[in-house]
RNA sequence: GGCUCAAUAGCUCAGUCGGUAGAGUAGGGGACUCAUAAGCCCUUGGUCGUCAGUUCAAGUCUGACUUGAGCCA
């Protein structure tokens, strides 16, 4: 069947469906942050967007730890599951669709799937002898082993013997496809420098990849051999197809690509990129779908320049860590202070000082100082002054006409850092501009004209800054706008559209489309009261570095 | 072990085709007062990891080395 070009119109981005092995950490959030980020800005253009996140909760590694903790399976993916979904939640992050491989619908896709490789003969029966780390879900190489046979990626963990006849997926088949598509797509696999080591380690030739496996009974039975079950990276990677079946479709491949498919971004954390970059595109071409748009692989970061672990004790609690400080600045941290797509630090005096610059200093006080002066120069109304009449040469209607273009180009490339420099020089400039024009002495000396065009093109600004950064801090700038007594909430307009019904009841203003450019505040319109859009934050006493 | 990438101000990073080292933040000083002592202006910080080489000229190009990160199913 030819599936039907998705619409231009729809975005659909995905996080990984993360493992349900332990609660979620830091690393997690950081994904569901950037994609939850790059699902409100597409909201914020108009598009029908999808925002796919989920868990992944098959494999040996879940049934014994399940079993170690006592429980069914089952019991114990519900618990992970909802302590995920209370992080979300508490990062305001606002997906579409939740998908969990142990859902009823995805067992149906999952076994139409397999049986389309297997009809393509791409599926055959072999033995599979080696190490096996059930930690990583993985055959090893036995050069690779530490002493006594400890896995290098879970040195508390041994690895076990496998002699197994298992399923194989015919992935040496697709090399030559593969290359093709990296030669042809050369976004399709980003940064660049992960780009590279994909292309890498496919030139080095590729082997056929087991895809089932015998004794292990927490998974998804294969169709034509109910004694195995499948691989859990064959069976998480079609979570992304499962998602995006409507809730009440019949659980059917052609249902599940009707519409969106193919997905337009995958973000994911660089441990995974070979799955979503080698296998994944292999195992669509065998069935004969069409490969995603484009695979981002971000990097990791340390704690105070060392790698965070559990064992070091040096690992961050997302839930902790956003009771003290608040999402937000969390948020923002993640996107500004660290360059996406590299590694980086995360380090607590470093985040306050980010923080609390930008926001409480730079942005929060343009906002609060000229608020503050309209209420006493202007009766707590947008200043007297038309947009159009202002020159053309005017430095802060100079540089907020061009921002929402480079803005825009730095979010379609994933490059928050420089979405919010641009945004940040706007509000620097606008704070150094009413400096300079000192709108106090406009006023002693009834200057109203130029007082008026000063404050506009201020709030302005402010205003246009707002608007740019909802994607990364939305109650920051829905609380601006509404100082600025515009009545919209960021988290409506640009939030999850699974209620479409919150949508409607927003009622946008009239000029709503145009609310990327600068200009738009309409003079004479009333204004809230100015009040701090941000506290500064402040360090615990005993924190260090 | 093989391969890839990186190293620039206290911190995070930019630096185009080789042409006298930049930004933000932190530190110091100043003038102002609308403002969350915020903002604005000025300013201290750099042998550009090391050593060679090419060149009139190297942060930039070449080689070696050091350190760090990553990939090697």
């Amino acid at each position: 069947m030819n599936y039907p070009a998705k619409t231009p119109h729809s975005f659909t981005v995905t996080t990984p469906l993360y493992y349900v092995n332990d609660i979620p950490h830091i690393g997690h959030a950081y994904t569901t942050m950037a994609a939850d980020t790059i699902a409100r800005w597409q909201r914020l253009n108009r598009r029908d967007v999808l925002l796919v996140t989920g868990t992944d909760e098959h494999g040996q590694k879940i049934e014994r730890t399940a079993i170690a903790a006592g429980v069914e399976p089952q019991v114990h993916c519900d618990r992970i599951v909802a302590r995920f979904d209370a992080l979300w939640s508490k990062l305001n992050i606002q997906y579409d669709r939740f998908s969990r491989t142990t859902a009823a619908n995805h067992q149906s896709i999952v076994k139409e799937f397999f049986e389309r490789v297997l009809a393509q003969g791409d599926i055959y029966k072999g033995t599979q002898q080696g190490w096996y780390c059930v930690s990583c879900e993985e055959f090893k190489e036995e050069r690779d082993l530490l002493a006594d046979n400890y896995c290098p990626l879970h040195p508390s963990k041994q690895v076990e013997w496998r002699d197994e006849s298992n399923y194989f997926f015919r992935l040496s088949k697709y090399q030559q496809q593969l290359e093709a598509l990296y030669a042809e797509c050369p976004e399709f696999i980003l940064p660049l420098s992960r780009r590279n080591e994909v292309l890498k380690f496919v030139a080095q030739g590729l082997q056929d990849f087991s895809i089932s496996r015998v004794n292990v009974d927490w998974g998804i039975p294969l169709p034509n051999d109910p004694q195995q079950t499948i691989y859990v990276w064959f069976d998480a990677l079609l979570g992304y197809v499962t998602a995006l079946l409507d809730p009440d479709a019949e659980p059917t491949l052609d249902n599940a690509l009707a519409h969106r498919w193919p997905i337009d971004l995958h973000l994911i954390g660089k441990d995974i990129l070979r799955f979503h970059a080698v296998y994944w595109p292999a195992m669509l071409m065998s069935a004969g779908l069409p490969i995603p748009d484009r695979v981002f692989a971000h990097g990791y970061f340390t704690k105070d320049g060392k790698k965070i672990s559990k064992s070091e004790g040096n690992a961050i609690d997302p839930i902790e860590f956003v009771d003290r400080y608040g999402a937000e600045p969390l948020r923002y941290y993640f996107l500004k202070g660290i360059e996406f797509g590299q590694d980086g630090d995360f380090n607590e005096t470093r985040f306050v000082e980010i923080v609390n610059a930008d926001f409480a200093n730079n942005l929060g006080n343009l906002l609060n100082r000229t608020l503050s002066m309209a209420k006493k120069y202007c009766q707590g109304r947008v200043p007297n002054c038309n947009p159009e009449d202002i020159s053309a040469e005017h430095p802060l209607k100079l540089l907020g006409r061009e921002l929402g273009d480079r803005v825009e180009i730095a979010y379609n490339n994933l490059a928050f850092k420089d979405a919010c420099e641009a945004i940040l020089t706007l509000a620097h400039s606008s704070n150094k501009y009413i400096d300079d024009l000192a709108p106090w002495t406009l006023f002693k000396q009834d200057k109203h004209s130029e007082l008026a065009e000063v404050l506009y093109s201020a709030l302005e600004s402010a205003r246009l800054s707002a608007y740019l950064l909802s994607p990364i801090v939305p109650k920051i700038s829905t609380d601006i706008y509404q100082q600025l007594g515009l009545d919209v909430d960021f988290d409506l307009v640009c939030g999850s559209h699974g209620d479409r019904s919150h949508l409607d009841a927003n009622e946008l203003p009239a000029d709503w489309a145009r609310h990327g450019e600068w200009g738009i505040l309409q003079a004479d319109r009333p204004l809230g009261s100015p009040r701090p859009i941000f506290i500064k934050l402040e360090l615990p006493n005993d924190a260090s570095g």
